[in-house]
This record gives C-alpha cells, sequence and structure tokens, in this order.
DNA sequence: ACAGTATTTGACTAGTCAGTCAAATACTAT
DNA sequence: ATAGTATTTGACTGACTAGTCAAATACTGT
C-alpha cells in the first residue's frame, strides 16, 4: 500500500469498459468498478472526478486501441475496396470474442453508451459524437481513394456515403446486441457495406442468403 | 383518495415512456416517475411488480400506439412505394414532435431501452426483440408485394431485405440521438431505404446532397 | 537516512434506490 | 345503509448511491 502499481488507473479504465459494454452505465456502480479492478474508492476518486469523467476517459482509452486496428486495416497498402471487406471480418470478430468472453452479443460500446446518457451526460454524448467523427474522416478518406481510382463516381457525396456506412453498421450492431445474436452480422455487414458504397463486387463466400439462426439465451 | 381516477395505471405507463425516452432507464428511478405522474409510489406498486415489469408493460404501451399509426401508413390503399415515403415522413415528424417537446433528439424509444438493458433485464430484452420482429412482419408483407407486383425481382430474399430497412433505419435514428441532430434524418431516411429496396425511384424533394447542419445544445 | 510527495486506504457521509405493508379511504353491489 | 372490495396512502425498510477526507503508507530524490 502506499505507492504501488501504477497501472490503478488503467485497470479502473480497462474494468469500467469492460462492465459498462456487457450491460449499462447506468447498472453498474463506481462500487462495482472498484470492486472488480481491486481498488478502493479512495482511489477511484484521487484519479477521476466523477463517475461520468471516468467514463469518457474509458471510452478514449478504448477507441484509441480500436482507432490503431482500423488505421491498421485501412492502412495504404490495401486497396480501398479489401479494407472495407476486412473492416467488416473485423466488426464481427470482435462481437465475436466479446460474445465468447461475456457470454453475450455486446454491441458497439461508443454508440451504446453514447445513446444511453446523450440525454443526461454531455461529455459523454460529446466524446460519443466525436468517435463517430473519427471513424467517419477514416471513411471519407477511402471513400475519396475510391472516386479518385474511378471506382465511384464523382458526383458522389462522400460526407454522406460515410454517414450512411457508419449508420448502416451501428443500426446492425445494435440490433444484434438486442436479439443476442450474431447470425445476421457475419455476412450482411460486408454485404450492405458494399451495397451501400454501390460496389456489387462478388466478394468469395459473401451471399445475400441469410443464415441458420440460432438465439443464445 | 381511496378509489378515484382509473387512470392511474396509464399515466404511469405514459410518465414512464415520456422520462425514459427523454433520458434512459437507468437515470430515471421508480420516484420519479411516481412524482412526475403525481401518483404514490404504494400504487405504483400495486399496478407493478418491479421497474422493469412496468417498462415492459410501457414498451408494449407505446408500441401499440406506433404500431396503429404504422398499419394506417402500411394500408392497402397506398402503393408500396408510398408506404415507404410515407414511413421516412413520419419517423421524422416523430422525432421533430420529440425535439419539440423534450428539447433534443430522443432516438428510438424501443430500440435504445432495449440495448441499453439487454445485458441486464431479459423481459425488456425480450420485448424489443419481439417489437422488431413486429415491424418486420410489416415490412416483409411489403416487400412481397412489391415482388409479386414486378418492381423486385422474384429472387430477393425478403427477410433480409426487411431486417435491412430495420437496422438501417435504427442505426441512423440512433446516430441522430448521439448528435442530438435531426438535419440528417431529414432526407437520408427516405433515400437510404429506396437504395435498401433497390427502388432508385425519383421522388420530389429528394436528394443525397447533405442538409445544412446545426448542432442542437 | 530522511524529507517530500504520490498514492492508497477505510471509514464516513447524506441522499437515493427499489420495494413492502398495514391502515385508510372511496367506490360498487345489495 | 352497509358489507365487501379496489385503490390509495405514507411511513418504513435495508441496501446501495456517488462522492469526501484525514490519516497511513510506500515510493523518490538527495
Amino acid at each position: 500500500m502506499g505507492r504501488p502499481s501504477n497501472d490503478t488507473k488503467s485497470k479502473l479504465l480497462l474494468t469500467a469498459n469492460d462492465l459498462v459494454w456487457q450491460s449499462s452505465y447506468g447498472s453498474v456502480s463506481v462500487d462495482d468498478i472498484c470492486k472488480a479492478a481491486g481498488v478502493k474508492k479512495g482511489s477511484f476518486y484521487y484519479y477521476f472526478t466523477s463517475k461520468a469523467e471516468l467514463a469518457v476517459a474509458a471510452m478514449e482509452e478504448s477507441y484509441k486501441g480500436y482507432e490503431s486496428e482500423i488505421f491498421k486495416i485501412f492502412s495504404p497498402e490495401r486497396t480501398p475496396v479489401e479494407r472495407f471487406e476486412r473492416l467488416a471480418d473485423f466488426i464481427y470478430e470482435k462481437q465475436l470474442q466479446a460474445y465468447e468472453k461475456y457470454g453475450r452479443v455486446c454491441g458497439c460500446p461508443f454508440a451504446s453508451l453514447g445513446s444511453e446518457m446523450a440525454g443526461n451526460e454531455e461529455l459523454i454524448q460529446k466524446k460519443a459524437d466525436e468517435i463517430l467523427h473519427r471513424q467517419g474522416n477514416v471513411f471519407e478518406q477511402t471513400i475519396q481513394e475510391l472516386v479518385d481510382s474511378g471506382l465511384l463516381p464523382v458526383k458522389t457525396d462522400i460526407s454522406n456515403t460515410s454517414s450512411q456506412l457508419i449508420t448502416s453498421i451501428l443500426g446492425q450492431v445494435m440490433v444484434a446486441r438486442i436479439q443476442n445474436n450474431l447470425n445476421n452480422l457475419k455476412n450482411d455487414v460486408k454485404v450492405s457495406l458494399f451495397q451501400t458504397l454501390g460496389l456489387e463486387t462478388h466478394i468469395s463466400g459473401m451471399s445475400t442468403k441469410p443464415q441458420e439462426q440460432q438465439n443464445g439465451q
């Protein structure tokens, strides 16, 4: 005790993300987070001034990790089409991992939390909004490349197309959480991404047909 | 007092919907609902055995109202295309009304609540899931008509198309809540509905161009 | 070895939470 | 009018809430 492990703060951030992603901001108390992180509440308030501030910091922390994977996926070494293909797989993989870890479909942590607290905690809402924009920028850049390379028409509304991609993904991921079922996510994200982009390329193993359903609970 | 107004129960349902839609399930307490409804807590627990049970009843109550409007919109007197056009306008109108009433973009009450509590309250999750299915059935019927009338190819995957419509709408409405901004909703819902359906009909006043943005807070 | 500082601790608020209950009250049928 | 019932009330739990704080402790530089 006194001044040991300097990872107290990051343990709180990680734990908060875990718990809130599984359930919700409102159902997870500061005590829950402290207990799960093995940290006393006094320490919590040494690092954070409020529960909401922790949530915002946890969102940023978590998104930084996600963003670095996105940057790899959208690296210039891939073609734009390959990037979106990889993105769709990545989204499914992430949800599958969370399903295996937490025993349920968890959805998008940023959008769920942002939507939950949009009416109550402006800082959380603003952070979620910021994250949407950061994701949007990556999409816009790539769509621009598709236009430049002639795969998309010059008249393409880049900002609007990017928004459509984001809302389409978030809608699917949210519904997967509500249904607690990943089956639709497996193919449909990819299909709808390319449909939205207007690139009806035929990708190996891609299908519009529905999967067998299996409800998990 | 004793046995007066028999609308105590429905006042609780209405109030619960109001408050939860604005903020969230977790941020609204039974006391909040009782106070706002002008009902004592003892009465609350005369009608409902728990907060979650109230939420489920409130969802059903609210969805019944929404559903009856949907049935009108999807009445056989309209052509399928007209139905989806009207639906898009209806969604925007609803959000605008809520915005004017509550001072913020509220999103989809069923999906927001369903997503928030999916990990904690199975009854709420199941009710949200049921509502998605009820909405899906209406879409599927209409898509079937589009196929029968030759406007869509016979090979159309009806269930999948319906899912796509729902996720697309919910994604847009959720992002509008997070951004607290209705501008994108105004045109994009309609555009994306028809794009998803594969009916690129040109509708009066429909545009892919983005609107001027105005963030409300 | 010692002074100063960063961190941890546990005990502490004061308010709020969902939920309970016996008693009071107002309606209904006779 | 009166018996029975549906509804309301308010006071009551006991657990949990976010947040505070002074004191204890362990690290750091010298």
